[in-house]
DNA sequence: AATGAATGAGAATTCATTCAT
DNA sequence: AATGAATGAATTCTCATTCAT
């Protein structure tokens, strides 16, 4: 009877092979970030992502099964991006360091991801929770804090440890999110006063000094 | 938010000078309350708040032109009561004691007031930003703490001034939200936080001790 | 995201006590019930339905959860007047007649079930399958034959005599259906020739004549 | 069927003289049958037929104007096949045989249509009676039930003689429907049932015996 | 001739808002 | 003033059909 589709909104309907397919996804989802960016997730509609894109809704859902894929492939691909971020900066002497050379090689790219991704950041910032992605790149924030944390201070309990590097992440977070929304303040000052206020905060658990690394 | 009529959604349609209506104001944004938080503000329907609030939609519009109304009206009240906060906390020697001493004043009942309005800051903290009066809020909060620098630190080019303000206020924020939404964190882990934080962000700027007040 | 009614088309979505609401019922269905007999089930749609009873979509909406749900409730009427006729027609001494007085009974009221009920025979004729009250109704019929035939033929197998039933009931069925689609053959013949093929087939395998009822 | 192509929907677009073509009518027939069969006529997409086929939506519209006419040309084949029975099956002496001879006769061939043709009966069972080519091979099931009669009952009103003939041949239709439908009766069981219930009605009208075969 | 991506009209369903009672 | 049924525009999603490659 022409129900409307019961798939689980897997991701992507159908990987395009061909270049095209490719470009059209692409085209998809930026005209869908746009779109999300002007009017908010919810009020977005697949049409108006379609034309956006230059296509029609039919080309649309060849690609996504439904609005809510779009949505969760763009939370997706912010997610790559946060770990591929991750990666670059999680240096093996990095707990080793003082602070003040911890946040020199930290808050740099931290400040790029967001710069790049102001967008996104927008976006999922009013983002329906059930966004599942989302969460996890936060958690993963969440997860790396806390294992530096871990070898600089081990002796605190862990959920005292817990909490201070999700305290410590919703406040980068929510700093960087100034220069995203109206404020007229830059990520540069954002990032002295980050550095400010971590060296105070962190400091505070876990010392500001270098450790002597691991003999052997 | 898909509206159909062209008014301008002026708050109330109608002030209702009769207890009667007044009650009914009230039990509209109380059940409009729960339903957001339940639902979400897009997915509230007005027929849901209407039920919840044991009345009819009829009735429901009697008093509300539109559901954005609803929305608007809750902030506006959320806007009063961090007024009420703001006067009762800000008092006149505020600028002249010593940051411990300002913190110790003013966080407590900053506190309170997130904890008496978890609801709120839970619905609007995912809310579409265009409304006007929960900004309103932020300002109010960013300008009073503006005030209190301009005092402590005239020599702070305004510019500066405000960003750190509105900084303050985004650390601040964001913070008491954690206790709202799934962490296990306290309001009291997060006050002890906020300190460590605010005294290191602050006081770098302005100074910690006290200032001699003004003569005469 | 506004996915469609999740609900598992529980008939009526509300049962309408005012009588407005029971005439719109009727409507609707009397409405459904010739769009369906010209259209066909599934190629009606809820507006051509909603127009032609004289209301909007909406109010469709509002007594049906969805398209499914009317086809359904239409399917369960039938099927309430399919029971109230059995219970007029299966008199206790039934099975002690003769085959040709049972006949005289059963017939008559039958005819004026297909008569009376010759839309819905039309429509669910070529119902899409997943109508389960419409095969209970079949399947009903079948199971009083069954029953009338254990007592007069105890000696048949279960199986034997149950396809007899299905073939019985078949029969019965598809002749009632010839005056409703073109043929230009009236109720009163096809009596005429179910009364012959039944006592044949029927006689066949329990014999035509009475039966002594049972002492006591 | 919702068509959106003004044509008359003519049968095969392009009489395909290669092989090849010949071939891929074939395949996108049986495709389509299969699918019909899983998910009735409505439901079939095209895509869906083509894929099974094994080839693309556009070839397969390289031989059909449209998906309507896929269930035409499966209809005239079914047509088609129910004549060449017909053909085997009048043998020029059947008038004047006794009407046991004729069942004999008759009836064998008819179950082996129905049991090779089972899908189809299944799918357009419930297919909308606006395919014509399938009302026409019932009318040529009909048709030659009337020329039996009129010979063997010469002296029976046309009228009389039609309606007997229509009755006769949905007696045969409906009840060798029975094993293709959920029903666990078998063909021959069904053979048995039409023989008792045939040599009941039709003898009824035209007698029993052998008639002695027009002199010359 | 074959492919399958592209199109967009059309169907089901929801919900803000109105208005008769 | 209160009620809640009625309205229908708006949204999501599908699928027959076309057409560029």
């Amino acid at each position: 009877m022409g129900l409307k589709s019961e798939e689980t909104s897997q991701e992507l309907r159908r990987t395009p092979r061909q270049d095209r397919g490719k470009q059209k996804v692409e085209r998809i989802l930026d005209a869908a970030r746009a779109v999300f960016l002007e009017v908010g997730i919810e009020a977005a509609t697949t049409i108006q992502i379609a034309e956006r894109a230059g296509t029609s809704v039919g080309s649309l859902y060849q690609f996504f099964p439904n609005k809510e894929a779009i949505v969760r492939v763009m939370a997706a691909r912010h997610a790559e991006r946060a770990n591929a971020m991750f990666a670059e900066m999680l240096q093996p002497d990095l707990p080793f360091l003082s602070l003040a050379e911890v946040l020199d090689i930290i808050l740099p790219p931290l400040r790029d991801f967001y710069v790049e991704n102001r967008d996104f950041i927008a976006i999922f910032a009013a983002a329906p929770a059930f966004v599942e992605e989302i969460q996890k790149v936060d958690e993963q924030l969440i997860a790396s804090n806390d294992a530096l944390l871990a070898i600089r201070a081990p002796h605190l309990p862990e959920k005292t440890r817990h909490r201070i590097s999700v305290v410590n992440h919703k406040i980068i977070k929510s700093l960087m999110e100034l220069p995203t929304f109206g404020t007229d303040v830059t990520y540069d000052e954002i990032l002295e006063d980050l550095r400010v206020v971590l060296m105070a905060y962190i400091g505070n658990w876990m010392g500001t000094e270098r450790l002597s690394p691991p003999s052997g």
